[in-house]
DNA sequence: TTGCTCCTCACGTCACGTGAGGTGGC
DNA sequence: TTGCTCCTCACGTCACGTGAGGTGGC
């Protein structure tokens, strides 16, 4: 039997906000796979993994809208259909971009890092 | 002779939308030092600098507020009224904390880059 | 005088936060 | 039966984007 767990657990495993996985639902991104005689949404480990991986990609300023197209080109991949090569290509493109947008993230963070020393340095300089 | 410039200059140097230059005003994190007769914001160097710092802390994930926080310390720091001690530990301790999210971001973009790495393995072995 | 740059509203958007009021399930 | 968890509206918020309609300045 597949394992169901309620929204609160997933939330708690995944590290996200019940408000913000009912939003990717609503925005279309993450479905639960089903729901209890009552209403109560139940999420398979697989949508759990969704969840997760928009979790990840977050933090690197992604727009939900991209992280819908990688999620549907990956599952697009997975299923089989369509012309695979023009797939393939274009979902590796996505990936490259995104690997592209952690890059530019990581340099913002290096100019961040040092705008901080900067501030720190002369308000020392200041007091001793 | 102070040199002033024109918010689109301000704009293209920094790298910030005039909106968002605007915006910054609005909520009282950086004014203009002077307008033209007809109404033209007119920014000189130090208030480019401000401008400069909040686009480099933008992409720890601040807010505004927050930002304003560490700019007026640094602020009355310069001027070096109030209590000195209290003040420099007050500023140390926010400046330290910023670091903090420069390195969970640090974290955040390992776990981004391993689930992108993630996604284009299995997606490739279902070609192959 | 013609363009380009700037101005102030003011409504729209994205990604949720935050109650309000009500019900499900061990 | 009591709590805790969940439900659906629906309005609020943060940080701007995006016109609309109008004026300033080399």
């Amino acid at each position: 039997m597949i394992e169901q767990h309620q929204i609160g657990k997933v939330a708690d495993v995944v590290g996200l906000s019940l408000r913000t996985i009912r939003y990717y639902e609503e925005i279309g991104l993450v479905s639960p796979s089903g729901r209890t005689e009552g209403g109560f949404r139940l999420y398979t480990d697989p949508d759990i993994d969704r969840l997760r991986l928009l979790k990840a990609l977050k933090p690197i300023g992604m727009s939900l809208e991209t992280m819908g197209e990688i999620l549907e080109m990956s599952d697009q991949l997975a299923r089989g259909d369509g012309d695979r090569t023009a797939a393939e290509r274009k979902f590796e493109s996505a990936l490259a971009r995104a690997l592209d947008s952690c890059d530019r993230m990581e340099t913002a963070l290096l100019v961040a890092r040092q705008a901080l020393q900067q501030l720190s340095v002369p308000a020392r300089q200041g007091i001793r």
